[in-house]
This record gives C-alpha cells, sequence and structure tokens, in this order.
DNA sequence: ATAAGGAGACTAGTATCCAAGTTTTGTCAA
DNA sequence: TTGACAAAACTTGGATACTAGTCTCCTTAT
C-alpha cells in the first residue's frame, strides 16, 4: 500500500504564507496579490491560488473575488468562541481522562513537572514551554483521546496570533506551574469538579490580555 | 460598503457535490475525476479543482497527486472526534448559559417544547425535526453563544453522513421529546449537573446506532 | 472649484495547454 | 498459461492566455 502524497508547489506556498501570518510577519488587513505572491515565489498563479484557498477556509484570508485578497484580522467573536471550544474540549478530555486514571498517569505527569521545576529554577523558558506543551499533551493521551489535541491547537494557535501583539511574555512561568500542579492533583484526586476547576482556572489567565490587546490594538480587528 | 461576494462557477460546483457527498448519493470509496466532473457540469476542470480543493479541506475527498481523488469514507477515531468536541461544546454552552438562564428563557423553551408536543401526537416528523434544531439552537442564542452553535452543527453534520446508512430513523421521537423536557427542566433548575447529565444523555444515544452501522457497513470505513 | 465620466491599471475567475507521474492494458516470449 | 516489459491511456499539478468585474485617477464640463 502506497500512502505516499507528493509535497507540490502548493503546500509550499501555504506553510510558508500560513507561517507568515500566523507570526505576524504579514499583518491583518495587508493585501495579497495571486500575481505578486507568484512572483514573490517564482512559481505560476495556480499553485498560490490553491493556498489561498486554503488559507480561506482557515479564515486568515479573506478572498473577495475580482477585488482583493486580504489577511484577516481579529474578532473578539471568534477570538472567544476559539476559547470556548478549547474550554470545552480540555474540559471533557479530563472528565474522560479521570475514568481511567491510575496511578501510572500520575507519575508521568509528576515527571513532567518536576521536570518543569527545574526549568524555572534555571530560568531555562523554551524548555518549559515544551513542558508546557507536553503536560497538556500528556492528558490527552494518557485519557485516550490524542485526536482532541490537535482540535484545541487549531482553537489555542487562533488565540495565540492575538497574543504574539502582546509583549508582556509569560513572565508568569509561576503561575502556569501552579496551575499545572493544581490540575495534576485534581486529576489524582479523581474529583472531576476539583480538576475542572483548575483547567478553567489555567485558561481564563488570557482574560486580561486580550482585553488589553483589543484595547490597545483596534486597528487590527474587524 | 459593499460586502457581495459574487457567485463564481467554484461555488455551484463545490456545492452540488458537497451536497451529494454528504447525502451518500456519491459513496465513500468512489473515485472522481476532476475531466470527468468538468464534463458533467459543463466546465472546465478549473473551477472543479477550485471546489475539489475546498472538498479535501473539509476531509470529504482524498486528493493523491498524480493518482486519483477518491470519497473519503468514515474512520470511527474522526466520528468518535468529531462527537467528542459536539459533546464537550453543548455541555460548555449549558454551563455558560445557565449563569444568565432566567424565566424568559424558561418560557421560549417551554413554547418550542409545546409545539414539540403537538407535531409528535400529528405525527409530522419533519416539523419536528425542525423544533429540535430550533430547541438545540435556542440554547445556544439565548445562553449567548451563537457562533458556537455552528461549530456543534459541523461536528454533527460529520456524524450525520454516518447515521444515513442506518435506515432505523428516528422512530424515538418520543425519547429524543423526554430528552429535550429534561434538559429543559435542568436548565429551569439552575444545576449545571443536571442539565448536563440530561444533554450527555440526549447525545448518548448514538452509541448503539454508530456500532451497529459500523459493524454492518465496514467497507465505507477507512 | 467641483462633480461627473471615461480610460486604464489593477483584481480574481475561467479555459486550455503542457508536464510529470501512475495505472492499465496488451503484446510477446518463455 | 504465465510472466515481463513496453506503450498507451489515464490521473492531477503547473503555466499561461484570456475574460470580466472593480477601483483609481485624470480629464472635462458645468
Amino acid at each position: 500500500m502506497d500512502d505516499f502524497i507528493r509535497r507540490t508547489t502548493t503546500d509550499a506556498v501555504y506553510e510558508t504564507l500560513h507561517n507568515e501570518i500566523v507570526s505576524l510577519t504579514i499583518l491583518p488587513g495587508q493585501k495579497l496579490s495571486e500575481t505578486e505572491v507568484a512572483r514573490r515565489f517564482g512559481v505560476s498563479r495556480q499553485p498560490v491560488r490553491n493556498a489561498f484557498s486554503k488559507l480561506e477556509n482557515e479564515e486568515l484570508l479573506l478572498i473577495r473575488p475580482q477585488k482583493v485578497t486580504i489577511v484577516r484580522g481579529f474578532s473578539m467573536e471568534r477570538i472567544a468562541l476559539a476559547r470556548l471550544v478549547r474550554t470545552a474540549v480540555e474540559l471533557e478530555v479530563v472528565h474522560r481522562a479521570i475514568k481511567i486514571w491510575d496511578s501510572k498517569c500520575d507519575a508521568k505527569l509528576a515527571q513532567n513537572l518536576a521536570l518543569q521545576e527545574t526549568a524555572i529554577n534555571d530560568g531555562d523558558l523554551s524548555t518549559f514551554h515544551a513542558l508546557d506543551y507536553d503536560f497538556h499533551k500528556l492528558i490527552y493521551v494518557l485519557g485516550g483521546n490524542p485526536l482532541a489535541f490537535e482540535v484545541m491547537l487549531d482553537c489555542k494557535q487562533k488565540v495565540d496570533r492575538l497574543c504574539l501583539l502582546s509583549l508582556e511574555k509569560s513572565s508568569e512561568a509561576n503561575s502556569i506551574f501552579k496551575d499545572h500542579r493544581d490540575i495534576a492533583a485534581g486529576m489524582s484526586s479523581g474529583s472531576v469538579e476539583k480538576a475542572q476547576a483548575s483547567v478553567r482556572e489555567h485558561l481564563s489567565r488570557l482574560d486580561q490580555t486580550i482585553a488589553f490587546i483589543h484595547d490597545k490594538h483596534p486597528d487590527y480587528f474587524e
């Protein structure tokens, strides 16, 4: 069986543009011309069109036929929606994970937490963020819902793109770490309510940041 | 301001194919040739390619470059994921709705329930299904999260396409109606736990149907 | 000076041609 | 009969020419 999928020009264009948009290298509101982008990549308009189509499906582009194609900005509604879905999924995953949780799961979470602590003490933030990622993923995987992690990531990335506008990077590694310990404790206790409360607390940390950004950069909102 | 979006040939092709796929007029595994579809619609290959691209983004098609394009089948993993996300979203929406729930909301739900009852007594299933749709939507709208309803619909439709394989149509209108009354009672009581339990009960009704279909039509699964 | 109108420079949509890869098919030989 | 190999008939990807709609800016007339 041959499941090999050839890598096409379309893919290359798509990935590059996607990265540039989510990293805010290309800012919301900027016009994107098929011809211009095609010239830049040294390809024809065709793969650019395909890439645009994919980006439009992700709500990163707005294609207005015969007029212009622009990078979509943010909207508080869509941000709120992405956060709602992420919260909903995390809560449900925790709910299901607790039902099959055992001491082995506790141990794996504890191991990750120990590494987080040393990373914080070493001031190694990039390692900490990687461990942060792993911590959340562990709950999905150990709980038997690895695919849901991808859904959550999609939601998270939409919010992350917005949060790039704020410079105040998680100087709050300590708060995050404390949240993680609370969540782990909640899982271990077997109490759905406790675990979910910790998750809510953890996810609500962005509230102020988002309000702040909305206030400071209204021009990037639709 | 002109927000008019022109309707293109691509749109027409896309919508027709989309309907045919989700209604199982075109069955999973069937090959779709760009040229053939183009001939059928009397258009060039280009708009067909665009439409294929969109359908691939929705995971309805699998395009294998230079080989074939086929209608994607089901996978238990993706179905389970869609159901998880739907459940998660419904539960969270209920959670948030209850916080701002008042007697006016109760009244609207009660009004809808009354219509459901008469529809059942009249044996008018199509009206009942419309009211079913409205009932769920009401909770989203009254709870202040109308956009989340669209997300839920996306998930629902993926499962609905599968459930079309089963002939045993909701002869269980009575069960559904009872669930709806339970949910409304839960909302009215102000107890998140009770309302969420009713929602879980309601959504779990498909478990057997899906298992049955998976057993009976393994050929439509990936 | 200002407003209406038209020419031209954009935009994306469509059709068509060619390239590159895969599958099928048919022929020929063992 | 069966196997190998080659050619032909597919497939989709990419490039390009052309169509049609939109915007901008400049001219012209009031």
